[in-house]
DNA sequence: TGTACATCAGTGAACGCGCGTTCACTGATGTAC
DNA sequence: TGTACATCAGTGAACGCGCGTTCACTGATGTAC
C-alpha cells in the first residue's frame, strides 16, 4: 500500500506554496483509493501517504469528506477527459458511441475503485449529483445523448427516443463496467462483442459498423434482423 | 438505528435451542444492513442490534465476514425466490422477461443496501462467487438465459446466441437497478418504459407485448423498426 | 547592511471513541445416581 | 424423591489498535526598519 508513499522524502513546500499540499493530497487519497479501495482511505491514511502529519489536513480541508469530494472531482475530470478524447477523434457516429462505451469500460476496468467511488453516492455533494459535474448525469450522459442524436441524424439509428434510450445505455455500460470492475470469474464473452450488443441494440442502430476492419465501413452482418 | 432492535427484551434461549441465535445474528445483521449499509456493520453494532453481547456471536461465527457471508446467502435466496415466483406465474416468455427483470429492479429499490451487498465482491466465498449460489452469475442469470431461449422457441425473439444476449441483459438491469437503488436524483423515464427499452432490445424480442392492457396481448406498436 | 519580528507550513502529543478479540466467569437447566 | 454435577447459553471486563480531532509548539523564511 505504501510503495507509491513519498513519506519521509518529502519536503516542506516554499513559502507561499502552501496550497500545493492540497494537490498532493488528493494524488496522496487516489494512490490510497487504487491500492485498497475508498474503505482504505481514512484521514491518517491520507496523510501516512502524504507523507505529512494527520493535522496538516485541516489546513487544506475541512474533513476527510471534504478531500473525497475533490478527489471525485478529479475523477470525474479524467473520466471526462478520456471520453471527449475519443469522442473527438471520431468522427462517425457510430463508431464514436462504440468507442465511446469502451473508453468508459476500459477506466473502469483500469481504475475499479475510482469508478466504484464515482459511483458513490454518500459522497457526492448536491450540486456534483445535480449538475454538471455528476458522474454519467452530466458530461458524459450528455455525450451519450449528443452521439445518439448525431447517429438519429446520420440514419444509423432507429431511435425516436433519444433521451430516454440514452437512459438504457447508460444502464448497460454501467452495469457492464460494474460488473467487469469487480472482478467477477465468469466466461465472460469478446468484450467489443458485448459493447456491441449493447449499443446497437439500445442505441437501435440500423447500420452497424465492423470495427475489425480498418476501413470501418459499414457491414450488413452484423447483426441478423428478423 | 435500534429501532427494530430486541435489545433488554431478549430472554435466553432454552436449553439445545443455541442454534436459535444464529438466525437472530443474520436477521439483526440484515436489519443494521438496511438502516444503515454493510459500513454501518461491526461485530459490536449486529451485537447490540441482536440484544446480545459482542463475544456472543464467535459462538456461531468465526468472524463478521462470516456473518456477512450468511447474510448473503440470505440475499440471494430472497431475491431468487422472489424472481421464481413471478416468472414461474407467467406463461408468455416475453412477459415472464419483463416482469423478472421488474422484480430484480424492485427488489434493488426496496433492499438498495442488500443490493449493494449481494454485489460486494469482496465478501464472497469462492463457493459464492463460482457456482450456483452466486448473485446473476447463477440462479437469477441461468433464468435469464432459460427465458430468452424460451422466447426464441416461440419465434419472439431474433437472437442467436442466448448466451452472450443474456450477458448484455445482465449488464443492462444490474446498472439500471444499480443506478436507481443509489437514489440519484434524475428525471428518471417511466421505469416500465425503460425496461421495456433494455428487454426488447438485448433481447431482441420481435413481437411486444403491451402490458397496459390486460389481455396482455401482441401489439405492434411497442418499437418502430426502420 | 544588520537584525528583530511576523508569518508560513507544518509537527507532536494527547484526548476519547468504537472496534475486534481474549478470558475467566455465571447462572439456569437438564441428568445421573 | 432428592441432590450433586455437567452442560449450555451466554456475560463482563479488559487488552491493544487505529481513528478523528484539539492544541500548543517549532523552525525556516521573508520583511520592516
Amino acid at each position: 500500500v505504501n510503495i507509491m508513499s513519498n513519506a519521509r522524502t518529502r519536503q516542506r513546500n516554499p513559502r507561499g506554496s502552501g496550497q500545493l499540499l492540497r494537490a498532493e493530497i488528493v494524488e496522496a487519497a487516489l494512490r490510497v483509493i487504487d491500492a485498497g479501495g475508498v474503505e482504505a482511505v481514512s484521514l491518517r491514511s491520507v496523510a501516512r501517504e502524504a507523507g505529512i502529519s494527520a493535522p496538516s489536513i485541516y489546513d487544506h480541508f475541512a474533513d476527510i469528506d471534504a478531500v473525497l469530494r475533490a478527489v471525485l472531482d478529479a475523477v470525474l475530470a479524467q473520466v471526462t477527459e478520456e471520453i471527449g478524447k475519443v469522442v473527438a477523434a471520431n468522427p462517425d457516429p457510430v463508431v464514436t458511441m462504440l468507442e465511446g462505451a469502451s473508453a468508459w469500460v476500459s477506466f473502469a476496468e483500469r481504475y475499479p475503485h475510482r469508478y466504484a467511488v464515482m459511483h458513490n453516492y454518500q459522497l457526492l455533494t448536491t450540486e456534483q449529483a445535480d449538475h454538471g459535474a455528476g458522474p454519467d448525469q452530466g458530461r458524459p450522459f450528455d455525450i451519450c445523448v449528443a452521439a445518439l442524436n448525431e447517429c438519429i441524424a446520420a440514419g444509423r439509428s432507429a431511435s425516436t427516443d433519444p433521451f430516454n434510450d440514452s437512459v438504457a445505455i447508460w444502464a448497460g455500460l454501467h452495469g457492464y463496467a460494474s460488473l467487469l470492475s469487480v472482478g467477477r470469474r465468469f466466461p465472460w464473452p469478446d468484450r467489443a462483442d458485448t459493447l456491441r450488443r449493447i449499443i446497437y441494440g439500445l442505441a437501435k442502430i440500423t447500420d452497424p459498423v465492423d470495427l475489425s476492419r480498418t476501413g470501418r465501413r459499414a457491414v450488413g452482418s452484423g447483426r441478423r434482423r428478423s
